[in-house]
DNA sequence: CAATAGATCATCT
DNA sequence: GATGATCTATTGC
């Protein structure tokens, strides 16, 4: 599992490192293909640049915990904490290249495709089974976290504007690994 | 293939 | 009471 210090550094960095890496939890995993950075107080579309509230506050929590929060009523979106202690930063995992447990992910995605499995950060909670009861919990340890590729592969990493935002839309916080098939719907264009 | 509408609820004002 | 870090189905070329 990655140690507390990966997760303890600028949030850009962390999510910029956190490609290639595997995400597992319990049986299912997938390699992180996708990413986006969500800073502090500069960041009007970050959730914690309206301060510390009782949502906010894993953010601002010690680095390497989960962060899961319901978008739009329907899907939930999984971050994990950057930065020291008391200052706010989080990466959103935006998606997946499906490693194992696939049968599992395919059944609860209800979804044909292997490339409609994790394209996404609302499908890939739901290929995984992260719901909030995941909000909180400590990714250096326990069934959900975050481990080396054994053969990591070489790949050049796209720094793009983030998706589906209003606000500090012309920051470079997308990150994906370039030509990748599993990155989602907006990011294969081009 | 591109554009759009609707589902649906925790959080904050 | 408005809003949103999404996804799917459906419509229209």
């Amino acid at each position: 599992m990655l140690p507390r210090a990966f997760y303890r550094r600028p949030t850009e960095v962390v999510a910029r490192e956190l490609l290639g890496k595997i995400l597992r939890h319990g049986n299912c995993a997938g390699r992180i293909v996708e990413t986006e950075a969500y800073l502090g107080s500069s960041d009007l579309a970050a959730h914690a640049s309206r301060g510390l509230t009782p949502r906010t506050r894993v953010i601002f929590g010690p680095p390497g915990h989960a962060y899961v929060y319901l978008v739009y009523g329907t899907y939930h979106c999984l971050n994990l904490v950057a930065e020291p202690d008391g200052t706010p930063g989080c990466v959103l995992i935006r998606a997946l290249e499906p490693l194992e447990g696939i049968a599992e992910m395919r059944q609860r995605r209800r979804a044909a495709g292997l490339r409609d499995i994790a394209s996404g950060p609302g499908k890939l909670t739901q290929a995984m089974g992260i719901t909030r009861a995941q909000n909180g919990v400590d990714v250096t340890r326990g069934s959900l976290t975050v481990i080396r590729d054994r053969a990591p592969a070489r790949f050049e990493i796209e720094a793009t504007p983030r998706i589906g935002i209003r606000h500090s839309v012309e920051r470079l916080l997308r990150f994906l690994v370039k030509g990748n098939p599993f990155v989602s719907g907006a990011g294969r264009l081009g």
